[in-house]
Order: structure tokens, then sequence, then C-alpha cells
DNA sequence: TTGTACGCGTTATCAA
DNA sequence: TTGATAACGCGTACAA
């Protein structure tokens, strides 16, 4: 069983309180007598005690420990971002709770329920709901919270990418390399990131075809299947996950010439993939440092005005895009020459 | 401000142990007289209550969530199984804290410190250290614990896939294809996992180099440069990690005839990288769901005696290791023909 | 069937 | 510089 402070009290003849005021150190622990401080602190490490965080808790309303509810934790880029946020937070003392929701609204909103009677001190939520009245219809509103990746209308404390310059980039590169039409394949439209990169990307491109459904694999093999028979130049898929089952199923059974894939997000060792691929890229480290930048204020009590944070991503190509542009030299290129 | 029993109490003019009893539900709740339990459940209803679990867990000691302390959660491997046992411990009513430890024993001591001064109910563990001793040194010696993916000596409550089992897998079958020295890419010998994979392979191949640094794609790019010279038929990584950064170096700065890769663990869109890989991939699913087979029980008291669940791995071969093998021939085929 | 009273381990207030 | 005491919100033995 574990020291609490009334046996250190009782070893040391002295009361919970004196003992409290040592072991909380700063300023409250100078202000005891260096003789009963150092007798307390000598118990207190022989002892081997350790402060209840639960009561501590309980009595304190801070617990030290932040949520990551994620719509998606098996998905490499939100495993990345975790990680990154995890070792971020530990670094400031706080603990990470991580929930997943699975893209789905139901248990979204049960693991929202549960956390505010977890007294948790910050939440960080990649919003599968898209009102902010249903997020907030569980949560305290006090509760520094900081929404990440998709953002919601009317809450201010949020930080994503932006979807508009990155479609554009994406579209503008791929029109330098005379790619103009493209089919299209798409996540959920209920899901921000998707319906925004999808609209975004018809704002630039012609889309001859189109294949929605969720953000799986399976869905990006079928949308390949799909679209056989038209034998687009290009597709671009609103994410990886899409992407990967598209490319899937093109290797299995391959069509000539082989479309460019365009792609938001980065695919895992997309560069030695033997497919084209042209792909917009957020900023991961970025993006889960300005979240913890963007909580940690909150946490403090200092609450800095509301400002979404708003990063740009980057275009990169892979090695068999270069080679596919060697041998289709630069399509209706740049004004040069 | 969030209702208390207190409250529902003054509310329906009962005392607060009635309340209590009626919202415990289930036996208790049905010795109270029909017209004050539904007085106080609709009161309850009304009032939006919800229980404080640090207040429930600081009286009954128990949280209802467990503790997944892993070696590094942005590599897939965990990521998934990090996935996988979040669902599943969700939906046994359990939350899931996260705890990273990068594989630096010190962050593994700080996280096991805090960990057990929050109450966890049970503890899923990637050990990082080698030693039951400095484990339990922070541990309460009754906290429901299952030790994953590494053995230690003299920790029963295990799962891990069979490392041995593994290795000769993969070296018998890069035998059957005329392979019988290869260079190896080792992490580091401290952590288990690695140790056990080198030292099988082996026991199995000739092993005419070897490289050995942190579980990193630079480990991994850097060993490659090393074996230039010598240009080994094939090349066996310990993990997933360090055969990408051979293969990305690999890519960059090819040598022919191109080296076989022999690899641990899954390696993401391997199947249609232009290298030829033969894989000895763990059962993640089933490694998961193990784990909180193990688990569950512990943390119902049913303390089943400990018995060590060792997984099989299988081997899969990627298109290219076809490719390569039609051009190869067989080898030192099998005894048919 | 219901209520009273205590304890979980800590911090905070007040008085000495 | 210290100590007694009251919370925090909940569960539960004991009493009525």
């Amino acid at each position: 069983v574990p020291a609490t402070l009334v046996d250190i009290a009782k070893e040391t003849q002295t009361s919970v309180s004196t003992v409290s005021r040592v072991l909380a150190g700063g300023i409250v622990a100078s202000r005891i007598s260096k003789e009963t401080r150092e007798r307390i602190q000598s118990a207190a490490q022989k002892m081997g005690y350790r402060p209840n965080l639960i009561a501590r808790t309980l009595r304190t309303r801070r617990s030290n420990t932040v949520a990551l509810l994620v719509s998606d934790i098996a998905n490499p880029f939100f495993a990345q971002i975790g990680s990154l946020i995890e070792k971020n937070l530990h670094q400031h003392g706080y603990a990470l709770l991580l929930c997943n929701s699975g893209e789905d609204p139901q248990r979204e909103t049960e693991h929202l329920q549960l956390l505010n009677q977890r007294a948790i001190d910050g939440l960080i939520l990649v919003p599968v709901s898209r009102s902010k009245e249903h997020l907030m219809q569980y949560l305290n509103e006090k509760l520094p919270l900081v929404v990440l990746d998709r953002a919601v209308d009317g809450m201010d404390r949020t930080v994503y990418s932006d979807q508009e310059q990155s479609a554009k980039l994406l579209c503008s590169s791929m029109k330098e390399h005379g790619i103009s039409k493209v089919a299209l394949v798409c996540g959920p439209s209920h899901v921000l990131t998707h319906r925004r990169r999808c609209d975004a990307v018809g704002d630039c491109l012609e889309i001859v075809e189109k294949h929605e459904g969720p953000a799986s694999r399976e869905t990006g093999r079928a949308a390949f299947e799909a679209f056989r028979l038209t034998h687009p130049a290009a597709i671009v898929c609103t994410n990886n996950i899409l992407a990967m089952g598209v490319i899937e199923a093109m290797a299995q059974n391959p069509i000539d010439p082989q479309p460019v894939i365009g792609v938001f997000d980065e695919i895992p060792m997309m560069h030695l993939l033997p497919v084209p691929i042209i792909c917009s890229m957020q900023d991961i480290e970025k993006l889960a440092e300005s979240c913890v930048a963007q909580l940690l204020p909150q946490l403090s009590g200092e609450d800095g005005h509301a400002t979404p944070i708003v990063l740009p991503a980057r275009v990169v190509k892979n090695h068999a895009f270069e080679a596919w542009q060697r041998r289709n030299g630069n399509g209706q290129a740049t004004n040069s020459a």
C-alpha cells in the first residue's frame, strides 16, 4: 500500500497540512522551518511517497491530462500527429488520453460524454460532426479546446491546413503538365476535409467522373474499377487511404497508359511506387506544434484571443512522376521558350 | 456547473444515499420504492446528471481506464495495434491512456511512475527495459498487466509473436530461393525483438556483414551505403523501419543486381515497391485481440493462471520478388522434380 | 425502504 | 511557523 500524507504526518510527528505544504514545494514550502522541512522530506523519500493524482484532481479540478479525440488513429497521418502531440504535451507535464471515433458520429458522442466526466484539462478534437451546437452539447463551455484538421463553423481555436490553397497548388501543378481533365475519388462529403478538397478541385479542373464512399482502401479500389472504361488520364483522391486503394487496384490489374495519381496527404513509401504521383502534403510537425501552442495558453488560463491557425501545404512529385514527365514532355508548358 | 448527487437529493427531497442507489442501477436500485425511484430518475434526467468519475474512482479505486505504454506509436505496426486495442477496450467500457516511450528507458520510467499515481485499472506494456525488477520497481504488484511484443524474463502475462519461428520461416523461404548469405541490418541489441531476430537469422543463414544502430530509417540508409562494396545478394532487416531506410537508399542510388530484402513486420505498400521483398508478418489483429483477452479476466478479478500467448507469423512475398524469382529460377530448389 | 455518517487523499481556509 | 477542519463527489456499512 502506498504511503499517504497522513502516514508521513504520523511518522514525523507533524500534521497533514505541514506535510502537504512541504511536499508542494515552491513558495509555500519555504515558509516551513528548515528543520521540519528536511525531516518531512527525508521521511517522504524513505517511505516512497507518491501523491495520489486522483485525490489531487478531485480537489483541484486539474488532472494534467489532455484528451485527443481523433477520427482514425490507424491512419499514418493521425498516428504521426498523435505521436508528436504526445511527446510535446509530455514535455509540458501533461498525459494524453487517446480516443478514436473511427469517423463514427455516435462513437464520437460517446467519447465526448465520457470525457467531461473525467476532468480532463483540455481537448484536441478532430471532429466528425460538423455543427458547433452538436459538439458543445456535451462539452463544458470553458474547457480548453483545439479543433484540429477540420474547421467547424463558429469555432475559432482551430488548426488546419488550407485546403483551398492546397488544392489549387495541386491542380495548377497538374495543369502545368497538361492535365486538365480528371476523375475524382472522394471521401464522404459530410466530412469537411473531403468536401472542401472535392469542391476546390472541381473549381480548378474538369471532373469527368466521380466516385464517392467511405475513406477506405476498398472505396479506392472500387473507384478504379468504375473508372476503367472511361480510362481517365489522371485520378485525384481526396486522401491518402483512398489513393492507396486506387494504386493497389491499378497495380493488380493495370491499364495503359497509366493514369497519374493526384492525392492529398502523404502515401507511405510514395517516392518508390511505380506509379506517377503528385501529392499535396501537409506540414505535420507544424500542425502538431501549433496545436499544443494553441492549447497551452488556454491551460494556463491566459485566454489569448482566438485566431485560427491555417498552414500552407506543399506539393511533392514522386520519381515515377518525373519519369512520366520526361516521357510526355511538358504538355501545354510554361511561357518560357 | 454539473449537477451532483446532493443537488438531486435536495431537488427530490431525499438523501444522497438513496439517489446514489437509484442511479447505481441493478439490484440495489430495485430495493427502492418505485415511486421515489422514478422521481429521482426523472430529476437526474432533467438536471443532466453525469457522475463524476474522479470522485467515483477515489472511492472505488477503479477508473475504467487502461494504459498502453508503447515504444513508438508513429510506427504503423504499433499504430494499428493501438487502434485495435482502443476499439476493443472501448467496447468493454474502458478508456485508453496512451503513453509513448520512444524506445527511451528514461521516458518509460517517467511514464511508469506517473501511471500508478493515476489509478489505472490495467496496463499493456511494450517494454524497453528488459528486467522484471526494473519494471516492477515502479508498478504495483497487483496491477493487471500484459506485456506485449517483447518477452521479459519472469513475466508470464505476455503476448508476442514467435520470433524464432518467424525467423526460421523467413530464412528457410530465402534458402529455398537460393539465398544463403546475407547482410544484416539490426536494431539496438538491447531491444529484445531485434536481438532475437538477429540471433535467429544468424542461426539459419550465413551473415557476411552486419550493421547495427537505432531502429530508424537513417540507420537503414547508412547500412546500405556501408554494404555497397560487399554488394550482398540479400539484406535482412530486423524491422520495417530499418528496411524502409535501406529501400530508400537503394532506390536513390541503385546497384545491380538488386539485393533481395528480407524483413520483419509489414512495410506499407510493400506489394507495389519495385524491390524484391520477402516479409515475415505478424498477425496484428490477433495480437491486439489476445492482448485484451489476456487483460480482461484480470480486470474482473478472475486471476486465471498466467500463460504466455505466442502467435505464429507468416511469410509474404511481394510482386517484385515473384518477378525476381522467375528471372532467377528456383535456385537450389525443392526436392520435387 | 430510507437516512446518517464516514472515508477515499488531497488542497485550502482559518485560527493559533 | 504550524495545526485543526472543511471541502471535493461518491459509495457503503450501519442504523432506523
